[in-house]
DNA sequence: CCGCTTAATGCACACGTTAACATATAGATC
DNA sequence: GATCTATATGTTAACGTGTGCATTAAGCGG
């Protein structure tokens, strides 16, 4: 049914190996019979098999594409900006492959011969088995959004540590002292730095850090609503919160309005990553620009470049910066 | 390096074919032998080569999941429910393959050799070529979100049109008779099912139906924003507005506030999808509920048996029903 | 005219798997 | 015990492509 290089063949009176090399730019084929059989093969429509020349080249023309799970814990606009970061790089002859790595029970089916590279968004630690099974094959990664120590890959992530102090900063510099903090997912690398980030502002300017201001959460609107509750119940409640995503400051916004209480007069928010709707919640929120599409973009180019070159990139961590954007959910009380 | 039957074959003393039929259950084999051999493989930790099975057997084991684009026009949580009702139905040992329409310059590359099946999540009827290129290949195609006549494909969607009009019903019900639309992108089917399913439900109540209170949008929040400011602008504004979609009614919520009015004491407003944040929005967004991820889940689903039996499905459109969600955004006025 | 180099092409095999056909073994039938 | 049948396994070719090696043709120096 489907056209091969063997009909092609036929056609232009040559062997099936001219013609592959004719294809393939070899330099051993006169130009004049190159020229011939690109025609033939144009007009007959020929596309070339990938699953045979996959096989006979050892090569799987598969990138894939794994986030710690598609089913829960990545909000939506995290896993869409990935996939348009991505999928704007990678060129369509590539198979572009998607899956959570909880989908996985066992890694066995990911191996060099069915993945030519891989680009992880990694969000939590439990991702190691991964990176290590996927190091082990020889499978070219890189990875995404959080710092991975182990040697031979590339790290490409948002400098959360360092958006975190420049929000907590900013709270500062607008006259809070009793900042509270909302975490993000326990096991996520990036709550932890944002938590540090933040304290690291508040300890070079004196400031009291009270267990009792620093919550856990869990990265989703909900978590943040709730824990904001438990934050308006102290008997002295901070005046300001950061809170460990937008997700999450969102909810938290709601559960100050649900008291009777406004932002930014009654209580401040910051969120953090900036995502589409900060911009319209009311009042606008106040933020840490986080350029999720921006990393992904920059690790499938690396990708790309590590396997059309053949050589690894430097194993470096690779941070880009995050920007503070400052709307109206804080209040200056100077 | 791999190993392979034929190294499986060795050291079980038997022919790589008592192999393969062992791997794949055939009766032929004797069970004592295929206890053997699967007891080799597993110590061996063999996996099958796809690329060799997809050669000779003529199936690509990937199924495609196409949008209309995935660099814009898609919103976020779409994209998202759409990756999760289908990654949860395909197992991990078919590759998902993920890609925007607009990605193709041409489709020589779309043809069943690559795809065993495609779940197109549609939005647009410049999809057409696209659908009409994929059956004329003969590869098994189920289209979600968007009527198509065509013959011998099956089409899931959500009844857009019943959710307006419920939608419709609801701002009638509660005392408005002066309603007004935000549309949606022009190019989308969805936009003129929501637009119809409105207008319906006015004409049913014999309410007039205004031509500048019909406004043009594109399903962004901005887009939504700038709508709103042109509804506020007319002489005798609205009561109440309908928006095509959720993204739409949170910018249209922000052109209100800006003005200093309220929500829904001044001006109500209805959404449609019910995405995650519109519970979240103060105050919370009335809206209509789109099961994106069932949709997704039942498309899915639907190939799948279709390449696990090889019969068709029925062609017929399956309409998934909306519901209406009543928060806080729409003010009884009776 | 012979041998030698260079350029262009073909032959045959390999990649890992499945399947049609062939073969071997054992038990059943007469 | 010869013949047949059923059961279990092996042989071989095929899927579509790329590549090492052989082959042919042509040009060239002596």
């Amino acid at each position: 049914m489907a056209v091969t290089i063997k009909d092609i063949a036929r056609l232009a009176n040559v062997s099936h190996t001219t013609v592959s090399r004719a294809l393939n730019g070899s330099p051993l084929i006169k130009e004049e019979t190159r020229r011939r059989i690109m025609e033939i093969a144009d007009q007959m429509s020929y596309t070339p098999n990938y699953n045979a020349k996959s096989l006979v080249l050892q090569k799987s023309h598969t990138i894939g594409v794994f986030f710690t799970s598609i089913a829960s814990g990545t909000s939506s606009s995290f896993l869409a900006d990935t996939m348009k970061g991505v999928s704007g790089v990678i060129d369509v002859n590539y198979n572009l492959f998607v899956r959570g790595i909880d989908d996985y029970t066992d890694f066995s089916s990911i191996h060099g011969k069915r993945f030519d590279g891989i680009v992880l968004m990694s969000q939590s630690d439990s991702d190691d088995a991964f990176i290590y099974h996927a190091r082990s094959k020889g499978i070219p990664l890189v990875v995404l959004n959080r710092e991975v120590k182990a040697e031979g890959i590339c790290n490409i992530l948002s400098d959360d540590r360092d958006g975190a102090y420049l929000a907590g900063r900013h709270l500062i510099d607008s006259g809070h002292e009793r900042i509270g903090l909302i975490e993000g997912r326990r096991s996520f690398k990036s709550a932890a730095e944002r938590r540090d980030g933040l304290l690291r502002a508040m300890i070079e300017s004196h400031l009291p850090i009270n267990g009792e201001c620093i919550v856990p959460g869990d990265y989703t609107t909900q978590g943040g609503y709730e824990a904001m509750r438990a934050l308006l119940d102290l008997d002295t409640p901070p005046t300001a919160v950061f809170c460990a995503n937008d997700d999450t400051a969102i909810g938290a916004m709601n559960a100050v309005f649900e008291r009777g209480l406004r932002v930014p007069d009654d209580i401040s928010i910051v969120g953090f990553d900036d995502i589409g709707f900060s911009s319209y919640t009311n009042p606008a929120l106040t933020t840490v620009k986080r350029p999720i599409e921006r990393i992904s973009r920059r690790g499938a180019q690396t990708l790309v470049e590590w396997l059309r070159t053949g050589i690894a990139p430097p194993q470096e961590t690779i941070r880009l910066h995050t920007e503070l954007i400052v709307r109206k959910s804080v209040e200056e009380r100077r």
